[in-house]
DNA sequence: AACAGGTCACGAAGGTCA
DNA sequence: TGACCTTCGTGACCTGTT
């Protein structure tokens, strides 16, 4: 059973990936394609269709949010196995790229379209690594206000996505913009991060 | 499989092109010309019709609706990769000069701060006040600075609320960008926050 | 065992340019 | 026009949680 009928390994795929976006679809035909295994793909409004029809419910699939702790708890797993926590905790801050090298290999999972080079926000990265680095431990507020700040971006982020209406022209302007406001914000919360006591 | 049959390269782009056109094209003979590797640029509604009948759909060609959500697609992961040109930003040692709010508007020839009309974002505003009334922390600075965030994109949503017009259907798109930035952003700075020692 | 999500090679669209 | 390239959705297979 996946998301709440029997299905193929593909159908499943299929909702998982799409069932949050039903609307965004639009059916050249009549809205009433048959879907079998060799039509299936021609139509995909017609298909999530016949998948909510069947009973495919798109409750079962996890929030933005489940998924994110989901990633995160396995994130923090491939640290705490790649570094020894109890070995000896010498620590101290050997310049060494471990945090970088960390940084990329666990970057990996989520961002696909960055094969491997750096980019802006990545510089915002290191520069925290740096911080880690030195070892200065957070208060409990602060790591707090960190969380805090995740929380906010998450807020607007959702805004943003359920806010799909009008139409653009200068579509590259705007998606310049987009990407300055992007780095920008990123080095607002690493300049943040500076300013808490711990780092001072 | 080329637009549901097995044919060359060229037989796929001749009938991605002319496909939807066949009505346009006359036979100069008596539209049976027979059709192979040397006289198939002799008749293209000879050559078309032999495709259809042969088993080629012009359903499978995307619509150009579809077509231009690539495009847009495109140009946005185009933005994304593209590096900023200025700010070295070494980072080094960071600290107090933070306090400072010379967060510097070196991107603010697309941004402009604006403050006034209430919208949407507001909300963001509001969950940043009440974080700070809630467990005390932020420096005045602190919430001046987040309340700029929030100031700047809320410019961003109104620049392309005021903007309508065709020729880009999907501002998703570029929202989806946007968010993807954020995301990763977010993801990264949890990673990070995890990883301090405050929180093991 | 069930059932979520993640991964990644691959097929088949469109785009490019000599 | 067509050989060659890029892109993205698909789905078989894997991982992780309950």
């Amino acid at each position: 059973k996946n998301f709440n009928v029997f299905t193929c390994e593909s159908c499943k795929a299929f909702f998982r990936r799409n069932a949050l976006k039903l609307k965004e679809y639009k059916c050249s035909l009549r809205d009433n394609c048959s879907i079998d295994i060799t039509t299936r793909k021609l139509c995909r409004k017609c298909r999530l269709q016949k998948c909510f029809d069947s009973g495919m419910k798109k409750e079962y699939i996890l929030s933005e949010e489940q998924k994110q702790m989901r990633k995160i708890r396995k994130q923090v797993n491939g640290v705490n196995n790649c570094k020894p926590a109890d070995d000896s905790d010498t620590g101290d801050s050997s310049q060494e790229s471990v945090a970088t090298t960390d940084t990329k290999s666990s970057c990996d999972g989520i961002v696909h379209h960055n094969h491997g080079e750096s980019n802006d926000c990545d510089q915002g990265v290191v520069i925290i690594d740096k911080l880690i680095d030195d070892k200065r431990p957070l208060a409990e507020w602060e790591s707090t206000r960190l969380r805090e700040m995740m929380t906010i971006l998450n807020e607007l982020k959702n805004k943003y996505k359920s806010k799909l209406v009008a139409e653009v022209t200068d579509l590259d302007m705007a998606c310049r913009a987009f990407s300055y406001n992007c780095e920008r914000d990123a080095y607002k919360f690493i300049r943040l991060s500076n300013s808490l006591t711990a780092f001072q």
